[in-house]
DNA sequence: ATATGTGAATAGGTTCACAGCC
DNA sequence: GGCTGTGAACCTATTCACATAT
């Protein structure tokens, strides 16, 4: 497959995707293209999810419980295997096949279980302590859907979801 | 308060934070910052959400579900009003404030309420035809949570939160 | 004295254009 | 002939440095 048909499904121009794999090593073969399967394979270990990544989730409210029930991770080589809540017995709307255990529990299970990263679905007002928490537990990503920015030591990696922004940047564009 | 403050709880740098808030203006006073108060009335403005802003929800399942039951859009000024989803009826986990119609109904409502903005939250397979019908209807602003690159006309302004690919890029540099 | 607003300098990212290989 | 890989050219974004205003 060409780097022109590749880069159409990816929403790219042909030189962009060219360019980026080229950082990464020569995938492709000159007057043919690329072996899709191959350059898959290739891309997962480069990402590191050639292996199933174990995940954790933080804060079992409305938005974790729909993320937790969320098939899409699976198929991409993650699996979220256990979620943490302050109240781990609370009633919840949906039946989910994670456990749900408390904070105190936290530190141990991400040792044991060797966890890297974490998705932060608490309230903004706990978010800080909860993020240091996971950082003392030895987590090294975090995937923060709460609207602060976190503070963490420079060797933590976070990704932050910020549903707001992504509505008032639509917002902005859609004005007449 | 300075762009020093300023920057510290956006995680940018202050000569960045002035220099943004350059392209549309002069906001601070020299010698002494900004007024908050004014400052973010005046980006409310520009964003287009001094206002309530109007929004609809396609695809009420997990995800759909955790966002019309989220609380976070309101203070910045969005609410969605309606969700749609193509079966309005199906029994669901969760009680909602908003009504759940089914997807004859939207191009009516759409030009009726003058809803600009959308998110969609529909499974992949279907989510180039829902974009399809929702920019026919008059939608300008869609935000996307199915990992597809939506073919749209180029005056729709289309954005991508896709969660696995925000779980990649944490995998990538968590690695040792 | 203090902190903005902004040209100039620098860094980073994208696209072009084509040599090199199948 | 066709398509990759990549230096060079170009364009955009960030940071510096300081004149300017309070």
């Amino acid at each position: 497959m060409s780097s022109e048909a590749l880069a159409r499904a990816a929403g790219v121009k042909p030189t962009q995707l060219r360019k980026d794999l080229a950082y990464f090593g020569t995938f492709g073969t000159r007057g043919l293209g690329y072996d899709v399967g191959a350059l898959s394979k290739r891309i997962s270990d480069k990402l590191g999810t050639s292996r199933l990544q174990p995940v954790i989730l933080i804060g079992v409210g409305n938005l974790g419980l729909a993320l937790l029930s969320y098939r899409g991770f699976e198929k991409e080589g993650f699996e979220i295997i256990a979620a943490f809540d302050a109240d781990p017995h609370r009633k919840r709307d949906k039946q989910i096949k994670q456990p749900i255990y408390g904070m105190d529990e936290l530190a141990g299970f991400v040792k044991k279980q060797n966890v890297k990263m974490a998705i932060l679905t608490v309230p903004a007002s706990v978010a800080q302590e909860v993020a240091n928490y996971l950082v003392e537990a030895g987590i090294a990503g975090i995937l923060n859907f709460s609207p602060i920015v976190l503070a963490v030591p420079e060797d933590i990696m976070v990704n932050n979801v910020n549903l707001a922004i992504e509505l008032e940047n639509l917002s902005y564009f859609t004005q007449e």
